[in-house]
DNA sequence: CTGTTAGCGCTTTCAC
DNA sequence: GTGAAAGCGCTAACAG
């Protein structure tokens, strides 16, 4: 299906005969060159207004091999975290005049595939990638070796020397436990343990490096799956043991919400007798009943930093590879207990 | 900045040569058209793996005039309604082979018609809009006049007779309120009245009509505003009057969540005492305490309706408007009382 | 300062 | 079945 125009659509040669100069002096005006005489470009631009000239982007990106357009990959577009990152590259964008394609892997590797072939086909400048749990080195080599500018975001699909956003889960953890010992707790609970990627082991190792730090029980760790959901059977064993757990730090806000659940349906206090803290501090953390304690990991600040760093790729390519490790902030709330600080 | 290649970049002219034909048989080749004989497919196509080549959709969108790109512009990405709705567009999208350009117009008018002139620069096929509040019928005019095709989501700028896909708000809150009926509540508020959009007003119009068919109090009204807040004076003033209210349909999950919350901070047992009902069936709906009774609208199916939608008008620009109205389903939580139904 | 000319990579008649 | 040639709308080199 062609597209109908009832009018020819009407392109630099129209407006350049219209305002009686040659297409290049047109096409100076529209990139406000100053080659042009002040009389001449506005001739051009009535004559573009009076016309209702429209540039083609397309066109110029076959001439200039340059698209002004960058992809977006991520595993699950509809997770909020991921559209508040969305919504800072798209602020970055918005000032920079590039356009985001958006492709959602939904954490198929398969997909993925598919949504970066299309995305180079579409000749995109750049791409910011969230790797799809079990993506191996071959999609980001395949992106290298066509000379594709990408920077990883949250996620590595490996150690490489590539540019890298993310947020610093490791000390984010560290921060909550810090914080919960010094309000009396000692018995912390690490509930969402994986190994699906990058950004899952860096928690758990943050979490094992404090514990060890403070001299804490080290076996409180339970296991969680996909769709934030964790090994309830296990959770529940440990509640109800002779020594049970204190508080708990979670993968995310939702699988903390799920938690505090958990807990109040068995009766607990969450606040009072259980200090409980998620990650992310999503919109329904600060909404929920207590209150929700979070480790702030600033999607949005993730977002705006990549498209930044990308931006600044395509502007110097040769520029050395960077890391942006963006450190997450704890939010107290009453879900650790109202007077929060003792020391 | 151009992009530098190392190797020049393959062409369909390089992969003829490669294959000792022409680029119009290459091309052929291309599109799988059965024009061309299998030998010489074959080796078209080891010629086309051999030099990694990878088609330009840019060249050939410049010759077809058509691009495989909509457009998807939305008044706030960062929301999980609308970031559902994104991923429900983009798994149609994924299907259909086209990609989609990303705009978030946080509410802008402004912004809004900045990426509208960006989308047409870039020669989108078409444009899933869901308007910013404040838009008038201008943006929409100079998409009908540039013969771009559209579709409407969830908010309607004028009743025009463009295709549209929306949730059927009023039906949804009528649902909600004879629920709350028969489960002997009469006193029912509507905490968020707006007047900003369609999709507001419907909302409102579904209360008035369903409190009017059951006789119920006309006067438990509360307004909302921005960012899911609400007027919480008045909400205050109506729980402690002499004949308080003893249930609340909400704007929202949010909103209905910030609700709970204040009844909960005001002592009143929220499932028992005092009913909530929200809209849009969020997952911290069934994640919060107690879980929460919830109108879904489907963001994801109103994203696909509107791609579907938008692929059928650009298959056929002639066939007659289309507005798809989906039926949201009352989804019964603890937030309502354990047996809910009486009836 | 402005015009001429030659492509960018592809598709599409139209011959052969 | 296949190839030659024209052209989509723009930009870049170069001439004047």
């Amino acid at each position: 299906m062609k597209k109908s125009f009832s009018l020819a659509p009407v392109s630099l040669l129209a407006v350049a005969r219209e305002a009686g100069v040659s297409r290049a002096t047109a096409s100076l005006v529209l990139r406000e060159s100053p080659l042009v005489a002040t009389k001449t470009r506005e001739r051009v631009q009535e004559a573009m207004k009076r016309l209702g000239y429209i540039y083609n982007r397309g066109a110029a990106n076959l001439r200039q091999n340059r698209t002004h357009t960058i992809g977006l990959v991520l595993p699950n577009i509809a997770n909020p975290f991921f559209s508040k990152l969305t919504a800072g590259v798209d602020e970055i964008n918005d000032t920079n005049d590039v356009v985001c394609f958006i492709a959602n892997s939904t954490e198929s590797v398969d997909r993925q595939a598919r949504q970066l072939q299309r995305l180079r086909e579409h000749n995109v400048d750049g791409v910011i990638i969230c790797p799809a749990v079990g993506s191996c080195q071959t999609p980001l080599d395949d992106l290298k070796r066509l000379k594709l500018p990408f920077v990883q975001a949250l996620r590595q699909v490996s150690s490489d020397d590539s540019d890298y956003v993310a947020a610093d889960y490791a000390t984010g953890i560290e921060k909550a436990v810090t914080h919960l010992v010094r309000t009396g707790r000692r018995r912390i609970m690490f509930v969402g343990n994986m190994n699906v990627h990058s950004a899952a082991q860096a928690r758990c190792e943050g979490f094992m490096r404090a514990v060890a730090l403070h001299h804490l029980p080290q076996t409180l760790i339970v296991s969680g799956g996909a769709e934030n959901t964790y090994d309830e059977a296990v959770f529940d064993t440990l509640l109800n043991s002779s020594d049970p757990p204190d508080s708990a730090i979670c993968y995310n806000d939702i699988m903390a919400l799920n938690v505090m659940n958990r807990l109040q349906a068995h009766g607990i206090a969450v606040g009072k007798e259980f200090a409980v803290i998620g990650m992310d501090d999503l919109p329904q953390a600060s909404a929920s009943y207590p209150a929700l304690t979070t480790i702030a990991t600033g999607p949005r600040d993730i977002g705006r930093a990549a498209a930044n760093l990308l931006q600044a790729r395509l502007d110097n390519p040769e520029r050395s590879r960077e890391h942006i490790i963006l450190s997450p902030q704890l939010i107290i709330r009453a879900s650790c207990g109202e007077n929060a600080y003792l020391g």
